[in-house]
DNA sequence: CTGATTTAATTCACATGTTAAGTAATTAAA
DNA sequence: TTTAATTACTTAACATGTGAATTAAATCAG
């Protein structure tokens, strides 16, 4: 323990914290949309018309596979997402449908007001930086480590 | 669309993707002990004969009480951790038994060396100014916006 | 001291994270 | 071309995230 770093100074603990205060900006707006982040997360990803198979969906939005199929179970139920047939049958290709892009250019007004907020608050440049500085890090971990 | 940003260039993307490539570097050595990684976070706070209540412990853990209340149960199950009397019999008041203290300084042998790993990989002052920035960015948020 | 309020945990219900196993379709090899 | 290997996704099982409701204990107001 001795040589422990002090938890607060942990790099897990602090990207955790940080990731909590920043979605916590978002929480309300998008639970008051019915929906939670994750799925909002999917919905903008598909926002402007955007077909994408399962697998590529996952990976923009960071949701591991099974969590998606049950996403996309859900919002296809609520009619916001519709599956789009694909030549290699074993893709499950989506889209919005009418509903999920009105959702979407609805909440995003509002989502947009948030982020901007953000960056008005953390500084526009240090939040570049920032997100410039985790994708680095992220290249880093997955070659060289 | 048009005025969202680069799905990439997201604060939360960048931050879900950081955290995941980060636990990912001890997500194997962790799942060999035989706990999670969540679970790893409780012990780790709990090292060295801390005692600590729930609401505490979750709060430097970054875990919900509804989930500290499982992660309790299921490592007191196992034997990890027990309770402390308290004062105030509202609290539940627990730290690692012998046996927790045994595989905490069994594993943090080696999860120190992913730590030291990842600093050498992204570099001690880049890493320091990152967590530095990260509690900054949380800081402002909680009380800016 | 009694009743109202607050606080600390727990429980519940459902969504998601996570790993392993399973299924169907495509591709590659013999 | 028939089988083996690969790929894309799903299902299953369990752990955790999340918000709301509940219970028990401490505190506060009168």
């Amino acid at each position: 323990m001795a040589d422990a770093p002090r938890y607060d100074d942990s790099l897990t603990i602090a990207l955790l914290r940080a990731r909590e205060a920043v979605t916590a900006q978002f929480r309300d707006h998008v639970a008051a949309g019915g929906i939670t982040l994750t799925q909002w997360r999917v919905i903008r990803a598909l926002a402007g018309g955007t077909e994408l198979d399962t697998t590529t969906l996952a990976h923009r939005c960071v949701i591991l596979a099974p969590s998606l199929t049950r996403i996309i179970k859900t919002l296809e139920g609520r009619g916001l997402i519709e599956k789009v047939p694909a030549r290699d049958r074993r893709q499950r290709v989506v889209r919005l449908t009418a509903d999920g892009e009105a959702m979407f250019t609805e909440m995003w007004a509002v989502s947009k007001t948030r982020y901007a907020a953000i960056e008005a608050a953390f500084g526009r440049a240090e939040m570049h930086n920032l997100v410039e500085t985790l994708n680095k890090l992220r290249t880093v971990l997955e070659e060289d480590v």
